[in-house]
DNA sequence: CCATCAGAGTCCACAAAAAGGACTCAGGAC
DNA sequence: GTCCTGAGTCCTTTTTGTGGACTCTGATGG
């Protein structure tokens, strides 16, 4: 973001910071594992740990923290002649994180992968490979040289506004 | 990415996967924060220690790994009539990293926000706001709903071959 | 009606990692 | 020589993770 000037503090604090917000929610090793196992299609219990070889206390915890966040709901569901049991499917906003998941792939992918991928993307209409890109307002992708970050520093009281806006918002 | 068939095994191993190699190096909560501060322009042991109030012994074993993954590089730097001290500044492959986590900063953005966004991208030509998202090969964008998961299963045997092209690559 | 099975957990003892604070070490400046 | 600052290490306490056994529930089958 800056190249040479010292940067003593991060201009956003970590409370403002929606990227630190997140982390907070899925910023974990088992919680980021599993949000994976779930974008591939995952969704019971059993499933998740012999995944994952995640510890079932651990798996226990985390799940109730994400359906708490809103990132998974808890469900019954029965399959044929079977008693119900229970799943866990992303929600929405769950499986938003697809975005930011691919992107991370795509990290991987150049970064740590010896040029082999064994997930990619393609649009069902064309077949053409799809990626992850920065794009301007026309949906045209933009080079990270030509992009700045922009800081708000009022966002922390128009947050402050938004939450109680009976004090003049 | 599946809608009801039942997934019971993420299709790719988490060997293979390079979402879950990324998380290995930068799948930590800690370390994600420390790259958050990075990307924001923090360089110096002391100003992330003050920046996260991280623990000091954590912080020094996350450096050392950033570097050791290549993420960060550990480098003397002198300033006016000071004596050289050492900084982290990101390598590319850090610098990298800051398309994921604008994917994750938007993500926060939609759901955890209040609609309050401290921290946004624009282009410096056009002053457009930039975003990040899916695109095709002529650099469109493209919905989620047209785009489709491809699954290499020969993933892991051409990445063997890669690794040792004597037997056959 | 009793035993069995599978999914979805909980409980407990042990190990590893994080938190917090004091301490060290190096090299200029005073 | 003494002070100061940046960049760590060391040590103790607390928290979290690990691994395995155990529980609970409701269908199935003999």
């Amino acid at each position: 973001m800056k190249d040479d000037t010292p940067v003593r503090r991060s201009p956003v604090s970590l409370a403002d910071c929606n990227l630190s917000r997140s982390f907070e929610l899925v910023g974990d090793r088992w919680t980021l594992l599993i949000l994976r196992s779930a974008l591939y299609g995952v969704r019971r219990f059993d499933d998740f740990q012999a995944d994952l070889d995640i510890p079932r206390t651990v798996l226990s915890n985390r799940l109730a923290g994400l359906v708490e966040s809103g990132i998974m709901e808890k469900r019954a569901y029965r399959e044929e002649g079977q008693r119900s049991r229970v799943e866990y499917p992303l929600t929405d906003m769950g499986r938003a994180l697809m975005l930011p998941f691919m992107a991370m792939t795509q990290w991987g992918d150049k970064f740590l992968s010896d040029g082999v991928m064994p997930l990619t993307l393609r649009s069902r209409k064309t077949g053409e490979r799809i990626s992850v890109a920065y794009t301007d307002e026309q949906g045209r992708a933009v080079s990270f040289a030509d992009i700045e970050a922009v800081i708000d520093p009022d966002a922390r009281k128009r947050a402050a506004r938004k939450r109680k806006p009976a004090k003049g918002g």
